[in-house]
DNA sequence: AGGAATGCTTGATGTAGATCAAGCTTTACT
DNA sequence: AGTAAAGCTTGATCTACATCAAGCATTCCT
């Protein structure tokens, strides 16, 4: 039940320095001395097995994880057995923020697929950020980045009908993937129906018929997980509810 | 249209050493001598008239400010003319955190009533944050609580139904009272209908309804924003997804 | 003080999306 | 390989809530 991690390695396989998301995560402004003591401080990096949990609610705040590869979901799980996904994090996403209120976590992390994370622990982090500016810039920025999603995911809520979110969640993804160099056109889902049905506060039924709907329509190609976006602009043009 | 501000006086009027504030917003843990560093960074308070704009989307971050009295909301305006409010801020809470991502606000703040407000600049804030580690963490704790609301929010948007919504949504309201030694009994809501109604998600009327349902069953009494909890664990029992 | 605008409530009606139900496909396990 | 269990899709029905409509109370403005 508990978190068990296997696989881990002492010492990053890959430096900070030669990581393909170096820009896209931690490292981006830091001088090359500060990143050398970034590099040290982060002792492991560790495998979760798919549905294992990277951490859980109540957890003590151990670290910061950095992933590397895979998929991690955060969510919040109510006394009567319900849950409410909070996030996906994708490599070069930063999760762990949800420990700042009190040093324990207040959420559960679990993975989506097999995924490997960089640890930095927390007396590291707290080093690095007491004696380096712009690794503690780096970090509001992070965190920064962190809220501006969930408040994107507000919007999301409280605002759109059920194919605008849909259609807003795949146009988020595609530029993700855009950044991280990989295609905007084609990708895979790493999580099931079940999860972004939840996320997106709608029916798994619901979700499936607007995957449907999309796809009628020429929009998308939806082949299970696998989503190739046929009409990005059209896609786009659904999200009525843009940030002005 | 711009954030046009009044009343300006350099220099608090109350220290934040006598401020009744002081153990809820960031002062808690710095000693005395911190303590008085931070007092001398603080180097306005601010009074906001009601509707006018603590700052907007795009704003330069200029400073993180404090809640004396009065309140605050925030909210995501879409490009066809809707919002979403993201949170309302209390007297102790602290606003501002939206900018940490790319150093511009991300979401507009608008005072609900006349409200003061203290103002630590940014330069301020990371030269604390930079040589002091008890105001560093304090910062964390407040940008942990941050997220920690921002996730029960999503929460209530994604899980619960209206009735349950608004039975939250008290209770949480009770609590805060409490914390700030205000009555948890009976208090006054800062904002209009259809504010409350935007921030939960729901139609006003639905709201109003609820209302006038939790009246009937003699769980509160409302008298327009005046609300009496009449039967405060009952209320909380409508909370069905709390979370374990 | 008087009038207009805003805010709130209640009732009647409509609908987006939940729920229920069933079949099919893919993955996991022995 | 074969069977069980998840995962996904589509159709039929139901309902919680939105929308439309109207009236009253309160606040704001001159």
């Amino acid at each position: 039940m508990s978190s068990s991690r296997i696989s881990t390695n002492k010492k990053a396989a890959v430096a900070c320095n030669n990581c393909s998301l170096s820009d896209l995560c931690l490292p981006r402004g830091l001088t090359k001395e500060e990143l050398v003591r970034l590099e040290s401080a982060i002792d492991k990096t560790s495998k979760i097995p798919k549905k294992d949990y990277l951490y859980r609610r109540d957890d003590p705040h151990q670290a910061i994880y950095a992933v590397k590869s895979g998929a991690i979901k955060t969510s919040l799980s109510t006394l009567d057995g319900e849950e409410q996904i909070l996030g996906f994090y994708l490599p070069g996403d930063l999760v762990g923020f949800d420990a700042f209120a009190n040093s324990k976590h207040s959420c559960d992390a679990q993975a989506l697929e097999d995924t490997f994370v960089c640890e930095l622990s927390m007396s590291s982090f707290h080093e690095l950020c007491g004696s380096i500016a712009s690794m503690r810039n780096g970090m509001m920025r992070q965190v920064g980045m962190e809220i501006g999603r969930e408040h994107q995911l507000l919007l999301t809520l409280g605002q759109m009908r059920t194919e605008e979110r849909l259609a807003t969640f795949l146009t988020g993804i595609a530029e993700r993937n855009q950044s991280r160099g990989f295609s905007a056109r084609e990708f895979y889902l790493p999580m099931p129906r079940h999860d972004l049905a939840n996320y997106l506060g709608m029916a798994v039924e619901t979700l499936s018929r607007m995957f449907s709907r999309l796809q009628e329509d020429g929009i998308i190609s939806v082949n299970h997980r696998l989503i190739e976006i046929l009409a990005p602009e059209r896609l786009k043009s659904l999200g009525h509810h843009q940030c002005r």
